[in-house]
RNA sequence: GGCCCGUUCGUCUAUCGGUUAGGACACAGGGUUUUCAACCCUGCAAGAGGAGUUCGAUUCUCCUACGGGCUGCCA
């Protein structure tokens, strides 16, 4: 049964590495028909905010990253918090002690500083000096007891390899020496990073720990301490790290980063999604677009690249585009709407609309990317606001202005909706009166309409305005007849 | 400084030691749509450098360079 964890601290909103990820262990868990387990690793007392937390849950749901066990769905291994684990860290803390594997140890911040700093000025390997490494164990105790501030130390091995086998870097390895004695548990009480993993990692029955890259030097320490606890070590896989442009660590001067801000700007959660698990990892053949269950059947951990990725950004709204053609006018529509009342644009939600809705945004998803910009887009259907430029244009050119007014007496007695079907017969008309043809004819209409001279196709963009103003939508959207009627007149 | 990890088109990547080094995004050009976008076609563009092993290295080994990570009573 392959158990594997994705443990966040609540120290910030969650961003695209840490979502990435996620995504990983998500695959590896369901390709492998086994548990993936949401631990929150606040430790960090300071830096820790339940508000984070309650976001990284949501914006972990709305990836669509359901855990089997975790904070508030439970599950057989919990507590899922580690501030909410003390017991079992204080039971292998004991034992490590007795056992002579760990010692107390009573230097103060200021010393430890002091020490590292005149070992960076010497040019050392920065590693605690072991100061109170031989410490007497009973002396120490009773000093504990008096209570003196403590905190514990894990007594490293020397003169020993430590390696393990890594999923995504083969067989690594280390020297147990450049390892100083390690704090396992702070003087305040609190277990340090390394520790609690360990822990945890153990009893919440993990054998597959999937992360970033950047925890690689810890699982040195970790598996000296796996060892020494009698735990049989997990499997590991440390993933590559996300980054940026400039190919420095990701953040927010790259651009969003965190994944509420993906959501608030209208990505498709099955879009980042895809795209996240397409960065250090391919299945091999040449497809791209996959939706989450057909990642979970094409996923093979062996396959993940080693080396970094950089965030790209316009991949990412090609993706998220392709995703948005790929749903229903009715899904599309209903994605679409929220964004729509965000910016003011009121409706009932009908069939009808909702439907209206869902077509617009489909001819709009060939200019657009984002939900965000789709919904922008809507503008242009409720407004006739033209520049001077594009008003005075028609006005002053004697053929624009003809083959307007004829187009306004070929619809003037037909309401709306007026069909393409009814604009193409008028126009074949107007042709024939007047001898304009091709552009000449086509440019003053789709100018008198869009304001533009590039933009929506008159074939779509005349239904989507015909069909939008019999619908109670506020702003209205002003049809064909009110749009030409406005510059003939 | 020390240690660990990495290095194929601008970017994400494919390649079981033998390929004209493939695909995608981006970019450029063309076609189509009476414009733009979309779509279709074409093009541009890569094995960090140096040794070695081999009949033959992008692929294996070593060195160098460069990049990243860690070096916390952060995770």
């Amino acid at each position: 049964m392959k158990r594997v964890r994705f443990a966040p601290s609540p120290t910030g909103f969650i961003h695209v590495g840490n979502a990435r990820t996620a995504v990983f262990n998500y695959l590896y868990s369901k390709k492998n028909n086994g548990k993936f387990i949401l631990r929150i690793e606040d430790t960090d007392l300071e830096r820790s905010k339940k508000e984070y937390e309650d976001n990284l849950i949501k914006d972990l749901e709305w990836l669509g990253l359901e855990w089997d066990e975790g904070p508030v769905k439970g599950g057989d291994t919990g507590p899922y918090r580690q501030s909410e684990r003390n017991v079992y860290y204080d039971k292998y803390k004991e034992q490590l002690i007795e056992s002579g594997k760990a010692y107390y140890c009573f230097c103060s911040v200021e010393e430890l500083e002091k020490e590292k700093t005149e070992a960076k000025a010497k040019g050392e390997n920065i590693i605690y000096s072991g100061k109170c490494r031989d410490l007497d164990p009973e002396e120490s105790k009773k000093r504990v007891k008096n209570g003196e501030k403590a905190s514990v130390r894990f007594r490293a091995p020397k003169g020993k390899t430590i390696s393990f086998n890594d999923l995504v870097r083969d067989d690594v390895s280390f020297e147990s020496d450049l390892i100083g004695d390690m704090i396992i548990v702070r003087s305040n009480g609190i277990p340090a990073y390394n520790f609690a993993v360990v822990i945890d990692d153990f009893l919440m029955k993990i054998d597959m720990v999937i992360r970033g890259e950047d925890h690689l030097s810890n699982t040195f320490k970790q598996v000296l301490l796996f060892n020494a606890l009698d735990f049989q070590t997990p499997g590991f896989a440390h993933l590559s790290m996300v980054m940026g442009e400039d190919s420095t660590k990701l953040s927010k001067r790259h651009g969003s980063v965190s994944i509420s801000e993906f959501r608030k700007n209208g990505y498709l959660p099955e879009a980042l999604f895809n795209y996240l698990s397409l960065l250090g990892w391919s299945p091999g053949d040449n497809r791209e677009i996959f939706l989450k269950k057909e990642l979970v059947s094409a996923f093979n951990i062996k396959k993940v690249s080693k080396s970094s990725a950089i965030f790209d950004y316009q991949k990412l709204k090609w993706i998220n585009r392709e995703h948005i053609r790929k749903m229903s006018k009715k899904e599309l529509g209903l994605l679409v709407a929220p964004f729509l009342e965000e910016k003011g644009i009121s409706f009932k939600k009908e069939p009808e609309i909702m439907e209206w809705i869902g077509q617009a945004a489909g001819v709009l998803s060939n200019y657009e990317y984002t939900l965000e910009d789709i919904s922008s887009g809507f503008s242009q259907f409720s407004t006739t606001e033209f520049s001077k430029e594009v008003n005075d244009g028609l006005k002053r050119s004697d053929s624009a202005m003809t083959v307007l007014k004829l187009l306004y007496s070929e619809i003037e007695n037909i309401s709306s909706p007026v069909s393409f079907e009814v604009v193409l017969n008028g126009l074949k008309k107007i042709q024939e009166k007047s001898g304009i043809k091709g552009k000449e004819l086509y440019h003053p209409i789709r100018l008198a309409l869009t304001g533009k001279d590039k933009g929506i196709e008159l074939k779509d963009f005349i239904p989507v305005v015909e069909e939008g103003s019999v619908r109670e939508i506020k702003p209205p959207i002003i049809n064909m007849k009110e749009r030409i009627g406005k510059i003939i007149k």
